[in-house]
DNA sequence: ATGAAAGCGCTAACAA
DNA sequence: TTGTTAGCGCTTTCAT
């Protein structure tokens, strides 16, 4: 294989334009400077030559390498992977960061880290050093790492981290105790009373969000939360045992809050064994909405979370920060929303009620 | 921001073990004529320092850019990804291909492109000059696009095609035809004799492997396939109308191959709208085994496409032919598999006649 | 407002 | 087997 080398390079078209290359950089960079009508005769030169920048040329002699690193957390991501159970995560965030990338001549590439601590640093200090990305967009449950965050700033490199609200970089959320309110009035106007929720694990914040969210709204209805949370790990099984705390306890829910889907895959899965009917006996709300609660019988009332957007603000963030641009302050946040399906219906004994009046 | 450096260059390597650059450099890339002793203590350098080497660097002077591009159709993609139905094929690619990457020191980049021939050339040989690849995989419908191909042979960028059997870089199938047989085969050994087949759209090289596939089982099952064939574009509205016109027919198939998952989920809905039991009244098969056909009501015994590794396998082909290793001449065939779940099932009549035997 | 020179970190070609 | 030299394509100084 011979050396391969740029087709057409800076080189060509300066002269082709009859200009410096200074000037052609100026151009490309959008630095001020230039005469409109160099400008112009430089792009056309650009054009006709159909001349693209090289990525590695740029990163070698400027500062940036127009590279932008989405971690996500190895072993997880390669489970859901591996699983096909439809978690559509990356995608969502390809949809949105990619596609935002791509809007400023920028790349979005996926990196695995593992959540070991021995190895993050090592795994994180390798990719940087050989991708020198110009940003860092931090999933859950990584966004709070002090480990990758304390790197990151030593190296100077702007990181956007979702599902936090820690300082240091820039902020996203999607607005989960909102979500978790919007499940719960959902509920609480369909007559409910005794609402239950799973919560995810403590080690990813946004666990606490949504309990929070579910609390407020039941203070503000004037019900008791008492006996109706239990906790899991986001995992099905987890799940299941969570639900099962739940509907065994003296005065059972008549609907259940799931913080993520498998987890309410696990608890629709239990009251089928149980022989209760999905929403006649008890509703079910989950989180996520990833593809596969759409297929579910009952499909599942759901919170949607707008991974995609979130992705595409980290992204916009961390371009705007590099270009000198201004950036918000405090932490973004993009509002979920709640669509509602088959797994939510009034209670029974409201249904009796309805029934006795009529 | 500081124009940022590399913390710790091939420079620091060599001072720190007392040899030139060049010692260095080869260490890295494991060419020949150094001394054991002299690998060692380079590498154990490297260690100590955290050493790893800049890809743009790699890319500035040598011929490698450690980049794999993979080409995905670009609305084709996005559609997916923002219908959120579940079709994993980029994850799958990711999956198999960017662990396989991950292994060699290589990354993957997912880079979308339009179908329409005006804006290819030009998007690929933007992203060739951006990224300069080591390689490219080209993914269907674009394995057999000869102005890409064409590009590729004329930057002297090897490439890898996913479905495809067409001369010039490497050829991979999932096996297609062998995979209908085994769909018929299933069906035929279930007692089936009048097997539909909803086909793909015809620029998919694949669409008609799997046809043949499925002529040659019935062929050699003695049976016939005239009226059985309807041609779909892999989109669930084509797939209905595909499913109506087999199912109108004066001879209507007692079972269905539907050549993807949207395809037969369409079908699987046209069934139940005309109050026809799966599989009672009909069997139905479907490809790629995407998440959703597990959730589905009856799910669907489906044919099991390899995607993650023959995304590897590609990636294994690049990387061996850059690095002088022997590559097979022929195409690399991954073969698919057919899981059994409960949408086949022994035709009615077969029934019929198994319970007056009985 | 424009241009010339220096060098980013690394490897290919050549020399020793 | 090892080291030296000359760039790769671009952006940063610093001149003009």
């Amino acid at each position: 294989m011979a050396r391969r080398r740029q087709a057409v390079t800076i080189r060509h078209v300066a002269a082709d334009a009859g200009v410096s290359l200074q000037t052609v950089s100026r151009v490309i960079n959008k630095e001020p400077n230039v005469r409109p009508e160099m400008m112009q005769r430089v792009q056309e030169s650009i054009a006709r030559l159909g001349y693209v920048p090289s990525i590695a040329a740029q990163r070698m002699s400027g500062s940036r390498s127009y590279l932008i690193l989405a971690l996500n957390d190895r072993e997880r991501t390669i489970a859901d992977w591996r699983s096909r159970q439809g978690a559509d995560w990356v995608d969502q965030m390809l949809l949105g960061g990619m596609l935002t990338c791509a809007e400023h001549g920028y790349r979005l590439i996926i990196e695995l880290v593992d959540t070991h601590s021995d190895h993050i640093e090592r795994e994180l200090a390798g990719a940087i050093a050989a991708l020198q990305p110009d940003g860092v967009i931090l999933t859950p449950p990584h966004s709070e790492n002090a480990l990758i965050t304390g790197l990151l700033d030593r190296h100077g490199i702007s990181y956007a981290r979702i599902g936090s609200l820690a300082p240091g970089g820039f902020a996203l959320t999607m607005d989960d105790d909102n979500a978790a309110r919007l499940a719960t009035e959902h509920l609480v106007a369909l007559g409910h009373r005794r609402i239950g929720f799973i919560a995810g694990p403590s080690d990813y914040e946004l666990s606490g969000w949504r309990v929070t969210g579910w609390r407020r709204a039941m203070a503000a209805a004037g019900l008791a939360t008492d006996d109706l949370l239990a906790e899991g790990d986001f995992s099905f099984a987890s799940g299941r045992d969570a639900a099962q705390r739940l509907l065994d306890s003296p005065a059972p829910p008549s609907a259940i809050i799931a913080s993520n889907d498998q987890m309410a895959l696990a608890t629709l899965a239990l009251l089928r064994t149980r022989g209760l009917d999905v929403p006649r006996d008890v509703s079910l709300v989950s989180f996520d909405d990833t593809p596969i609660v759409r297929f579910t019988h009952p499909a599942l009332t759901a919170i949607v979370q707008p991974i995609a957007e979130v992705a595409a603000r980290a992204v916009e963030l961390i371009i705007a920060e590099r270009a000198g641009r201004a950036t918000p302050d405090g932490p973004t946040v993009v509002p979920a929303g709640l669509v509602v399906r088959g797994s939510t219906a009034p209670p029974r004994d409201a249904m009796v009620v309805e029934e006795e009046r009529g």
